[in-house]
DNA sequence: CTAACCATGTAAAACGTTACATGATTGC
DNA sequence: GCAATCATGTAACGTTTTACATGGTTAG
């Protein structure tokens, strides 16, 4: 049986990595339970890039197991669940290969954010301003998360690690050469709408 | 009946912006059919933060119509089906401007690239310039793309277009930034293993 | 002649998150 | 005492994507 990994359909078109490719990736990366995996993707090396949850996780390790593209050692433990340690096999190794080979769906951003501030001129202006702040303040802090990485990882995770502090950094900055613009334009309209309405008397009299 | 936009959950925690609020949102920029809104989540001003299609928008658009929050003339079309203008209400604008008040998750990237670079050791080294050529010239076309947007939008929208430009940019600047230093790690680890092994013979002669 | 565009809508399938169930240990 | 951490796993739930159904017009 050839353990297929679904990252792209029948037709080869792109399909987002699925949650076995992402597994087998953690278990590569030195993550190697469930739990871990878990914090990888919540708080670890991945944390920007890709979400998984525990309802995932099990399943596609099981999976992984079954398929023989991972191997598993249980450990017995006090009072907790026995924890299970994952290994990727040669196999597996293949199957990621393989994955990450394949043609990769473009990144999509989901921000609630960007399509807020869409609509500025629905809400007050203290309103915005605070909105940017939060945002602005979000990616800061982001960066500063990301930067604070595990010392000396392999090549590739390295550039994870910079490509998000930097990345970060500069969408905050994004946000703050963008906002006096936005801030000013908002003001202008306010301006123009509590302004009470312009003479035109004086240019239809004068027309008449 | 209260019409309810559950983009907060009932403990007020942050959730995503479901889909009536988008088509809320879309409706109010000026996107009136359902094949509009499509596009404008698709080619259009909303295009790099949100997603949506239409199984999830027809039937959005109509849960809104029967809450009030839309409303709709049929235009009877020759050969196509009938086309469904909607209209958002001041109800409709009052619950849109309610849910973009609420806390707001925070953005998520869902890069499979990012996730794929993690794992430059496992592929070749073709392979990896490859992945970076196409990743950054995806952000540098986004980024045209989405600069050549219609002329004079509202303030909100400005921001959009503008962020997106100088955000894609930005992000491709950053990736050709850090791909130097990952290339040359890569080989620096390649020529590690190619080596041939120390002449360890000596040391143990040496040492016999 | 083929592809793309216009236009709405439904149904099924795939996928993911959340909450639940369980429960000892460690730090504040 | 309370919260967090460790640790696995399932079931319900909701969302999203994809395919299907229909079909005339227009541009290359």
């Amino acid at each position: 049986m050839p353990s297929r990994l679904p990252s792209s359909g029948p037709d080869g078109a792109a399909m987002p990595l699925d949650s076995k490719t992402l597994c087998l990736g953690a278990l590569d990366a030195g993550f190697n339970t469930g739990y871990d995996i878990r914090k990888a993707f919540e708080e670890g090396p991945f944390r920007l890039y890709q979400s998984l949850s525990y309802g995932s996780i099990y399943p596609a390790l099981n999976a992984l197991l079954a398929e023989g593209l991972a191997s598993c050692t249980e450990q017995v433990q006090d009072g907790r669940p026995d924890k299970k340690v994952y290994a990727i096999t040669d196999a597996g190794r293949a199957a990621l290969r393989a994955a990450l080979t394949r043609y990769l769906k473009f990144d999509r951003l989901r921000s609630d954010f960007m399509f807020a501030i869409a609509f500025a001129h629905l809400l007050r202006h203290d309103q915005v301003s605070a909105l940017l702040d939060d945002y602005a303040a979000g990616y800061r802090a982001l960066a500063d998360e990301l930067g604070a990485e595990s010392c000396d990882p392999p090549a590739g995770r390295r550039f994870l690690i910079d490509m998000g502090r930097d990345g970060c950094h500069a969408w905050a900055r994004c946000i703050e050469a963008h906002r006096a613009a936005l801030e000013e334009a908002l003001r202008r309209d306010q301006d123009a709408d509590a302004e009470p309405p312009p003479p035109r008397l004086a240019a239809i009299g004068g027309g008449g």
